[in-house]
DNA sequence: CGTACGTTCTGGAACGGTCCAAAGCCGGTC
DNA sequence: GACCGGCTTTGGACCGTTCCAGAACGTACG
């Protein structure tokens, strides 16, 4: 048995498949008895409409496709969060793909996406670069949230201000009296911007010789050995700017096992304020992206390049706050 | 510019559409040399073909729909990632749709994905009861993974045996000594299997007065706030088994406000073995769902559903396993 | 040489919607 | 009564595929 079709709707209500999809799609011109009859039919045969057929029809499909670079690093969630509300408002609906998922698949995630003939494309996070990426971009409109790469002609870039982020994050330790700072680093734009913002702002105090920077990987594991070799330098860091919070959480796990209290003898904070950073247990001091704002920009972005597929690439900066929890402090001789 | 069209290739490789396809769908019956003329014209058009049309035609979208409870909890990701590889060997891709997410937006996930003719749902995690899922059930073949309800007609459960999980972590606390045990209790079938579990090894062990329960609700907070509970009573157990991971983070925060140290003061089990419960500062011990595994099953029950849409429903349970970390060990006494 | 039979290839009918030009209907005007 | 114009309604073309019946083209055989 199959679902019933608009025929199917049309033949039951006495009229017309024409007048049955007016009646659908909101028509004003339609008398109300019509109109009764058409809904009273759509309800008794349960019929839903067939996405396939209608844009099919209509040449859109009122899908974005969101490429996420890996659901396990949480840090995406508010971001999607604020992505989809701003969505939905405009009518249109979300399909998710997990790059790291598929990655080790071996399937080209955009293929999926072109083949669905989406009306856009969102990039969260950074994506390891890709041809298969350019040239989807080239086709269907795209913007990237919450990274800063890649920069392709008609792709807009939706992000927090890193470089004020990682400034909030080291002047704040500065603030509290820590000279002697280390930095665990990231990858790609977003983490050499933050490092740089890092590194001038220790610069600008004065700092310069007391920064200390050593490469995490944006794991836990990775911040954890980053931690390590920072502190085990002959004159170790008072506290750590981390790249991010999965990272941060590393080095707090590096400073127990080196028997350092947090924030006593080490302050650290992080990046994202992901919910990971508000667990009670870890408290983690750390800069707030806005990333629901993030998400809802950039989805104001897709709708407007949507409509105007061809207007100039821009870059839209949100403003980050710090977010002070249990992990900063002043250092231990203060 | 329009996306080319199947029938572009078909003029530019000089053949008819038909041969096209046929060539697309990897048929044998085609002269090597008109494969390859078509193979390059696809090549030099960019061809993709349109997926609407295809599943218009065929009635059938090799997509299933993945309805989740919430993106915020992370237990699912390696049910995801089981789910994901099974479904791509088999020619289907995934489709996610967080129900925390939409929830709010009050749409019916359900029917997007009934609009979109999935040719399969899988509802991970528990889902708030409702009608529309009911009926789509009832079109479309489904299976409940990580969860034990809602139980439907020809709906298939897969999940981990909450029952055996519970009593490994329960029984783990017994071997090491505790007898005063509280449990953390959550929602739903799934939350009270387990606690019946842990309230039947208590008995077994003659320890019924000894066991306490209060009801979290599957975060981090209700964890935080069950626990306090627990622990003032006159005589504190020594153990708590949490619902979850989320919950059992909540009993750490709570113990450490208390001036409990654990595991010497308290000792936690978690459940699910997420990533939360891996990071080092945490390092639950918790129960493993073998959670890759049910994806797995998952995608198998569905596959074969897909085939034989009538067939029973069945229950298929997986055997968990006991991760022992940091957060248990002999109670202070002994 | 005519016929039968594989192998390749093709035209056209679905699939289930949207959209548009045109038709039907109505009361009001001249 | 013919004509007009606004409101409703309709038939049919179209969107880009798949699928099927049958055409075209060998090749082997009697």
């Amino acid at each position: 048995m199959r679902p019933p079709t608009i025929r199917d709707v049309a033949e039951r209500a006495g009229v017309s498949k024409s007048l049955v999809s007016l009646v659908l799609r909101g028509s004003e011109q339609v008398r109300p008895e019509k109109r009764e009859a058409v809904l009273a039919a759509v309800d008794e045969l349960g019929y839903r409409p067939n996405a396939a057929a209608r844009s099919l029809s209509e040449r859109r499909t009122r899908t974005v496709g969101v490429l996420l670079n890996d659901m396990r690093n949480p840090w995406f969630v508010e971001l999607l969060d604020g992505l989809n509300s701003r969505l939905h408002d405009n009518g249109l609906r979300m399909l998710l793909a997990d790059g790291h998922l598929n990655r080790r698949l071996g399937e080209d995630l955009t293929r999926t996406f072109t083949e669905l003939r989406v009306d856009g494309l969102i990039a969260v996070g950074t994506l390891p670069p890709s041809q298969a990426l350019r040239s989807a971009a080239a086709q269907v409109p795209t913007v990237v949230a919450g990274a800063r790469e890649p920069t392709l002609p008609h792709v807009d870039v939706v992000a927090g201000d890193d470089q004020s982020g990682a400034r909030l994050a080291t002047e704040h330790l500065i603030a509290l009296g820590h000279r002697r700072i280390g930095h665990i680093a990231g990858d790609g734009v977003v983490g050499a911007l933050r490092r740089r913002s890092f590194e001038t702002v220790m610069r600008e105090h004065g700092l310069t010789d007391l920064a200390a920077v050593e490469r995490g990987d944006l794991t836990e594991e990775g911040g954890y050995r980053a931690t390590v070799r920072l502190l085990s330098a002959p004159e170790r860091p008072t506290a750590i700017v981390a790249f991010n919070d999965m990272s941060c959480v590393g080095a707090l796990s590096a400073a127990e096992e080196l028997g350092l209290r947090v924030p006593r003898d080490l302050s650290l904070v992080g990046y994202d304020n992901t919910y990971v950073s508000r667990l009670r247990h870890l408290w983690l001091t750390t800069v707030d992206n806005a990333s629901h704002d993030v998400g809802r920009r950039a989805a104001q972005c897709l709708l407007d390049r949507i409509a105007d597929p061809t207007r100039p690439a821009q870059v839209v900066l949100t403003t980050p706050t710090l977010e002070i929890r249990g992990t900063t402090g002043p250092p231990a001789g203060s």
